[in-house]
RNA sequence: GGAGAGGUGGCAGAGUGGUUGAAUGCACCGGUCUUGAAAACCGACAAGCCUUCGCGGGCUUCGAGGGUUCGAAUCCCUCCCUCUCCGCCA
């Protein structure tokens, strides 16, 4: 959420700003509310300021044994007038946080200008894009024909975007994930932590997924509970309705966890293999941290997700999203990008972003300023650190050898038995 | 699932209709004292919102929502959560 100050101050240059990310409020609209909530709130204060006064008059009155009977005359016609008042401010204040739910936050400055993905911009690549001499195959295949992916049987089960792995694949998905957590909390300093998959609406509204994005979730009507699309969502609503003190910051989480994701609309993309499931593993870094530290966290926290690429020598590239590009609550995000050499592109497999006081707003999540004993918002960031299945699908494409077996990295081997290969069994 | 108890400020814990946004203790912060620290003493100490250039003034909040009342932390209703015992269970 915006600073409501900013939306009633300076509401051209929120729109000016949006603008730049391709999103457009109704100004006018929005200014006509705000005025209107202005003259109700003021008018309905001072009714309630008449009332406990009044009422305190009748309570000392009746102390002293004294007649109240004007009192009690007087304080009734503005109780009519307050009851009326008062439904008035409630309507018209929810009226207006309704409209601000939805704008999205703004662009940080160093945000490039853009509409699309065409307009990300590309920092920097690392890595040797490995060339074969012999003709390669994709995840599908490769897992396919060692039998040890198997996509027909999870389709069975549930139904499309969904897979079993089996044997190796499967050891090599759970290695992974320990690799992951491993680096992250001995290298990077992140506590783990292990968190509720399923969430409440309040939760999903202070990370930003609602109210704006519900087709995107699962939805457990029952107890009306979202199952998680990233573990942003958890592990952020920690520090709901906190104050920390800044001797603790910052907070350093990193989480796996399952991803659920309906995929709404992304009816003829990636159909085929793994690259886009309705159920998916990640490892996520979380910070929470003081405001004028964020965008430094931020080039931490997205190097952090590159050590684990660069420690599988997987070749990547990292690209600033442009401004039209950016998720809802994001003010910057970076997009790590793994090569795949079947699809001969980057592909998505990090997002690291910055969402600024956006989403410490919506949930009250602050600190205290120990020198000053003053009060305010935190900043947090996430990202992948990475997602577990693109990673394996990356690794299978790259460590693929001629006779369809696949190169086990140095670094997982010690989670499989210092296994060294994955061959059919 | 059954029976009972309870949810109050950073924490502990008073408070059952009227000047209580809330006693008291602890923690934190400022000060006195001290070479320094501790102890002791003194003082300050919730958050959010509205209004104002500022000083200041006002409103709201005692798990959440509704109700009764001139007035609710306190009474009534619904929901959520926590704890204890029993049952069931990974």
């Amino acid at each position: 959420m915006l600073d409501p100050q900013l939306i009633r101050n300076d509401l051209n240059s929120i729109a000016k700003a949006l603008d730049k990310r391709g999103a457009s409020i109704d100004t006018n609209k929005i200014q006509k509310i705000e005025d209107k909530r202005k003259a109700i709130q003021i008018k309905t204060e001072k009714l309630q300021a008449d009332r406990n006064l009044i009422s305190k008059e009748i309570g000392e009155m009746k102390a002293k044994g004294k007649d109240t009977e004007n009192l009690l005359e007087k304080v009734t016609s503005i109780k009519n007038q307050l009851e009326k008042n008062e439904e008035e401010l409630t309507a018209i204040q929810q009226e207006l946080n309704e409209l601000i739910i939805v704008i999205p936050n703004i662009p940080h400055e160093s945000v490039p200008d853009g509409s699309t993905e065409e307009d990300n911009q590309p920092i920097r690549e690392w890595g040797e894009k490995p060339s074969f001499d012999f003709k390669i195959n994709d995840h599908v295949d490769l897992g396919e024909s060692l039998e040890q992916i198997d996509f027909d049987s999870a389709t069975q089960i549930t139904s499309s975007r969904f897979v079993v792995m089996k044997g190796q694949i499967a050891r090599l998905h759970r290695a992974l994930i320990q690799f992951m957590l491993d680096i992250h909390i001995s290298e990077h300093g992140y506590q783990e932590v292990n968190v509720p998959y399923l969430v409440n609406t309040d939760s999903c509204t202070n990370t930003g997924q609602l109210p704006k994005f519900k087709e995107d979730l699962f939805h457990i009507k029952d107890q009306d509970f979202y199952l998680i699309p990233t573990a942003e969502i958890p592990v952020t609503n920690i520090v709901k309705d906190k104050i920390i003190n800044d001797i603790e910051l910052p907070l350093k989480f990193v989480c796996h966890s399952p991803c659920f994701r309906s995929e709404a609309g992304s009816y003829g993309k990636d159909t085929r293999g793994m690259i886009r499931q309705h159920q998916f593993e990640k490892v996520e870094l979380v910070q929470i941290v003081q405001p004028e530290n964020s965008y430094n966290v931020l080039e931490e926290l997205t190097l952090n997700a590159e050590t684990i690429l660069k420690k599988l020598n997987l070749p990547y590239r990292v690209v600033t999203l442009c401004a039209g590009d950016l998720g809802f609550a994001a003010a910057k995000t970076y997009d790590i990008e793994v090569w795949l050499p079947s699809q001969n592109t980057y592909r998505e497999i990090s997002s690291c972003s910055n969402f600024e006081s956006f989403q410490a707003r919506r949930m009250k999540a602050r600190w205290r300023n120990s020198k000053t004993n003053k009060i305010d918002l935190l900043h947090t960031l996430n990202g992948s650190g990475l997602a577990v299945g693109r990673t394996l699908i990356a690794v299978m494409e790259n460590y693929q050898t001629k006779n369809g077996d696949i190169t086990i990295p140095d670094v997982l081997q010690k989670y499989m038995s210092n296994e060294s290969i994955i061959k059919k069994s």
